[in-house]
RNA sequence: GGCGGUAUAGCCAAGUGGUAAGGCAGAGGUCUGCAAAACCUUCAUCACCGGUUCAAAUCCGGUUACCGCCUCCA
């Protein structure tokens, strides 16, 4: 049984889908003005990983996940750099994918975007409107939210207080066409020559929340199983959601919401966002290094907990990610000299380990205690790769389990095809040099092969190379 | 001001009543001609104060510090 640390409990709680076997679960997506930065790669991946371990137990999950290709940043970044909103956002979705791919996120099976659904949004809309849940003014919509009773209860906040707040920060035009400043948005009317479509109460565009609402409900129902983002979307976003949603429906709009921990970066411990300007994009990383050790970094994070991005964070995560190659190498060598069999212990031991690794995801996708348990499975690897004899057998069950936990987190494991010509013929020199007892030879050799990237390791089953 | 979260070794980080997982870095060792990789050993009384208990990192009260949300944001 798989327990979720529910938002809108605040408790961890079992998880029972609303179909036995499948998993509806909608994430709420970024927008696309820009290339995606590390914190929204951390709520990427980890809802990635969430959904892998919930595949890896056997659940279809149907994974919905949009972009929101129209809004305030859209329209005045295109605006900016001379270019169209629909192209800004072909752009970045583009960029979007390539960067996914880079740090191996399963594709979503579903990637809908705002302006794919407009007249979905508008039929929303007026069914908020007929119910009395929204009133237009002044050629915009907004939501009555004072109407809806349970409005507050995902980020446990009081409406009077958030009333409060409202009228301090938000002092604008937009407010005087409000009836009550905790009002927002579900439709903008038309300003200049923005993009704009029509609608019943006049040409504009959605608000920002209406679209997840829209989107969630059509892909995946009226009630889905799991609604996820960052713990910044709590509120508004997602209380906005729910108040459209259930208004609408009169269903529970998710039955459980997970929020993923931010990412800070520098000294001050500071959150990172694109409006703060302190942001790091992984197209920018993964030029400098391995896509897997931010995606090691990340997933093996648990998933509620900030995350520090530091330097010396991420050099550990790139030892702990060549300490897992290294320990597939090792055994993947052994192919060689394998015999027919299996070591019964061996079964026994990835048998255990198994168990340990999926008592520690159940708990909440507790990644930490999920990783320190595919190590201890990195060091069965090790001993075994070390024995004077190993069998086929227990290798390939060992390799397949090792395969199956660490691609969880993402990680891809490469069997590298080491074909060189020429460095086989160097490392046979080498190694007939150090049968004559000639190790100054042997040691040119191999400063000369450490130069060109390969690392050589002397093993009681010969000579092995890599690459750094 | 309201709501929520966090504080465990040099660093990352598990752990919700019984005497501190794991990883990185460091130190010592095994293996090696030397290395590399790997393996073994070693490295903390849990922010502070008070309380409950036979027993607390874990429960209660208080203090301090940091972070987030309340306005666009993963």
């Amino acid at each position: 049984m798989i327990n979720v640390y529910n938002t809108m409990t605040r408790r961890k709680e079992a998880f029972q889908p609303i179909t036995p076997g499948i998993v509806n679960m909608y994430v709420c997506g970024p927008t696309v003005y820009n290339y995606i930065h590390i914190g929204n790669a951390r709520s990427i991946i980890a809802f990635d990983t969430i959904r892998r371990y919930f595949e890896y137990r056997g659940f279809k999950v149907n994974f919905v996940s949009n972009f929101t290709d129209v809004d305030d940043k859209m329209i005045n970044t295109a605006k900016k750099e001379g270019t169209t909103v629909p192209k800004l956002a072909d752009k970045f979705i583009q960029d979007f994918m390539e960067d996914s791919r880079a740090i191996n996120v399963e594709p979503a099976t579903m990637n809908p975007r705002a302006t794919e659904n407009i007249a979905e949004i508008i039929d929303f809309i007026q069914v908020l409107l007929d119910k009395g849940y929204a009133y237009v003014s002044d050629g915009d919509v907004y939501y009555r939210t004072r109407k809806f009773k349970k409005y507050g209860e995902l980020s446990g906040q009081n409406i009077d207080d958030l009333e409060q707040g409202a009228s301090e920060h938000v002092n604008d035009e937009e407010t005087a066409r409000k009836e009550d400043p905790i009002d927002f948005a579900l439709w903008k009317g038309v300003k200049a020559d923005e993009i704009s479509w029509e609608a019943p109460w006049g040409k504009g565009r959605p608000g920002w929340h209406i679209e997840c609402s829209v989107m969630a409900t059509k892909y995946l129902g009226e009630t889905i199983d799991i609604h996820a983002g960052g713990e910044d979307l709590e509120f508004p976003h997602h209380e906005n959601e729910i108040a459209q949603s259930e208004a609408k429906t009169g269903k529970t709009f998710s039955n459980y919401w997970m929020h993923n921990g931010f990412v800070t970066v520098g000294d001050e411990n500071e959150k990172m966002s694109k409006s703060l300007g302190n942001f790091v994009t992984v197209h920018d990383i993964i030029k400098e290094m391995d896509p897997q050790i931010l995606r090691l970094f990340m997933a093996t994070t648990q998933y509620r907990r900030p995350i520090q991005y530091t330097r010396e964070n991420l050099t550990e995560a790139g030892n702990n990610l060549a300490k897992l190659q290294n320990a597939f190498a090792n055994l993947n060598y052994r192919y060689a000299d394998a015999i027919d069999g299996e070591d019964p212990e061996i079964a026994m031991r990835v048998k255990e380990l198994t168990d340990d690794f999926n008592q520690a995801m159940d708990d909440d996708f507790n990644a930490q205690n999920g990783i320190a348990v595919v190590y201890e499975l990195t060091k069965v690897l090790n001993v075994y790769s070390e024995r004077e004899t190993v069998k086929r057998n227990s290798l390939d069950l060992l390799k397949a389990r090792f395969i199956e936990l660490v691609s969880i987190f993402g990680i891809k494991l490469e069997e590298t095809k080491l074909e060189d010509e020429t460095i086989k013929q160097l490392i046979t020199q080498r190694d007939q040099a150090r049968e004559n007892k000639d190790f100054q030879r042997s040691d040119e050799i191999r400063d000369q092969l450490k130069d060109q990237g390969i690392i050589l390791e002397d093993t009681p089953q010969g000579t092995r190379w890599k690459r750094e």
